[in-house]
DNA sequence: CTGAAAGCGCTTACAG
DNA sequence: CTGAAAGCGCTTACAG
């Protein structure tokens, strides 16, 4: 020891400035010689504070939610807050099991991208918790995402820009709450532009597989639509092949747009034209919200929306005659 | 309380059967009615233990570490064991501060992902590490992986069992092992074949932008070669399509092969024919053997390799007359 | 099989 | 500005 009790050692390291300069310099030598650091539990357990959020998410290998999770971990690192990860798998088990973190103090607080509702006994009082990307329907819980259904909206008026009237939307999985905010955008828009009488649907997910069985149902029961509107990247690009396997060319005879502007949208042929979300900056804001929930600020109310872009790239093109006749794009 | 002491109550919960039944009863009756968990906090400051392991990666959001992160996440979950997140984004500095949590007890063991060697007086003593996928040069670190010198060995073969000898090897990034190693197992098979003469390799990297700066590079400057392996998927796609650009039919005139088997090498067209490695199985068994070195079992010495496969796809044909010309496989 | 007691390593009113 | 002391909630030898 550096000649102070540990009690001046711990103000020295927490709150320098309130030792004296002296004592702060034999402490700081002692702990750069010694090599000490402060023991965690110890701290954890008398502050009672863990400084780690715990992040939910139904599947960490899946891209979309690890650039979320790269926003956050940025926010929280320059926080000094550590971060936990539970993985649910879309197991309400697991999710019960990753809540239990929260009881026993090894998590201040809980970001939630599954879109499950936590059951309210396994949330203690006064543990803030945020909802990410996909909303949970409940109005007590604070979320941060994009507006889905405006950006729905938005690339339904996009297509309509482009001059299609008969634009069938290819949905995500069902009870998902993205696949109803975006086909209540697509609706919205085709009501708008007065042709509700053209608007249809196919149930489709989330998987390129989703999208190739849908591209078959397009082909079968929907001829005279000239474009698509998939509820996400993967299914637009399932889509977009299954009509290249039948013959199709795309943008040329049907436009297809995406959803989420994942990394490969832009590799994909053709390159996919979608909607980017902001994923990175939408982990980045949650973080901040919920330390701020941490630090005792109000809790926001209504949800945070981020901005959306569409972005246009070749996978859709302007009809020029009124059926099965496009051009492409440049 | 159910009637007994807080020790019998720690009893019951760890220890179940060296309690009598009734105690036991009592006690987890009272647990469920008070909806009673132990303070993580106290329980590690007593056990000096966290129950948590680091899990150290340059970039959350790349998902060839999210895949094998998952498989880390599978077994930490059965094994009780909590995931702590450390990114490092590539910055030393950030390294060292995550590994800050060895020392202060937040984790009890690390799984380095980052292909870099901690600094030694950063990790205490006893603190159990382990290098995955990239290995770190010191023989002092247990590794698990995929054998890349092997697999890259293999690649190279099936070109060469396909009628290839002019084959180019696109490099990864500089200094990093998997690049050193994937070089190593390309040379021995040139060798092997006796065509150390025609073996020639272009600097690469790891990104799609990197393979289409190198197809140019072979446009330009390897007019007799047919084939290229290429040190990952991604820069693989991009020679692919930098040669399509430049109207080079793949795999007519030219085969490519790539490494990893990413999810979109068999969406990409045309289908990448790679090595497949088992990303989830890496993270297991990294996981797995961790937990034995955490139990005090002996250290593996050596590395554990796992098995990799060849997956033939379509962008790789075999060569039927000795320069630029193939035919698809199917 | 169970209880009383000590102690893990911190932080923070409380004095001075 | 600093020290002595209490206490955070557990676990585990030690008795019995």
């Amino acid at each position: 020891m550096a000649g102070v009790s540990t009690a001046t050692v711990s103000r020295a390291l927490q709150s320098p400035n309130i030792v004296s300069e002296k004592t702060r310099n034999a402490v700081f030598d002692a702990v750069a010689e010694t090599g000490y650091s402060v023991n965690t539990a110890a701290q954890m357990l008398r502050r009672n504070r863990a400084g780690t959020v715990l992040v939910i998410l139904p599947d960490i290998a899946n891209p979309f939610f690890s650039k979320i999770l790269s926003g956050i971990e940025e926010v929280a690192t320059q926080a000094n807050l550590t971060i936990l990860i539970g993985n649910t798998n879309g197991e309400d088990e697991r999710f019960a099991n990753i809540l239990e973190n929260l009881r026993n103090g090894r998590a201040d607080g809980a970001l939630l991208l599954n879109g499950r509702a936590p059951p309210a006994d396994l949330v203690p009082d006064g543990v803030p918790i945020l909802s990410i990307s996909e909303r949970i329907d409940s109005n007590t819980i604070p979320h941060v995402g994009t507006d889905n259904v405006k950006a729905a909206y938005d690339a339904t008026t996009h297509l309509l820009s482009m001059g299609h009237r008969s634009i069938v939307h290819v949905t995500g999985p069902q009870g998902n709450s993205l696949t109803k905010d975006r086909c209540g955008g697509y609706f919205a828009a085709m009501i708008d532009a007065g042709l509700e009488d053209e608007a249809a649907t196919i149930a489709g997910g989330f998987t390129f597989q989703d999208g190739k069985r849908v591209a078959e149902i397009l082909l079968a029961e929907h001829q005279s639509s000239t474009a698509a509107f998939c509820a996400n990247d993967e299914s637009a690009m399932g889509v977009i092949r299954g009509l290249q396997e039948a013959g199709v060319n795309v943008p040329g005879e049907f436009s297809v747009m995406g959803f989420d502007d994942v990394p490969f949208a832009a590799i994909f042929q053709p390159e996919l034209t979608t909607v980017h979300q902001a994923r990175n900056l939408i982990g980045k804001r949650a973080m901040e919200t919920l330390l701020a929930m941490l630090e005792n600020s109000p809790a926001p109310t209504g949800p945070a929306f981020l901005v959306h872009d569409i972005v246009t790239r070749q996978s859709t093109a302007q009809l020029l005659e009124p059926q099965l006749t496009g051009r492409r794009i440049e």
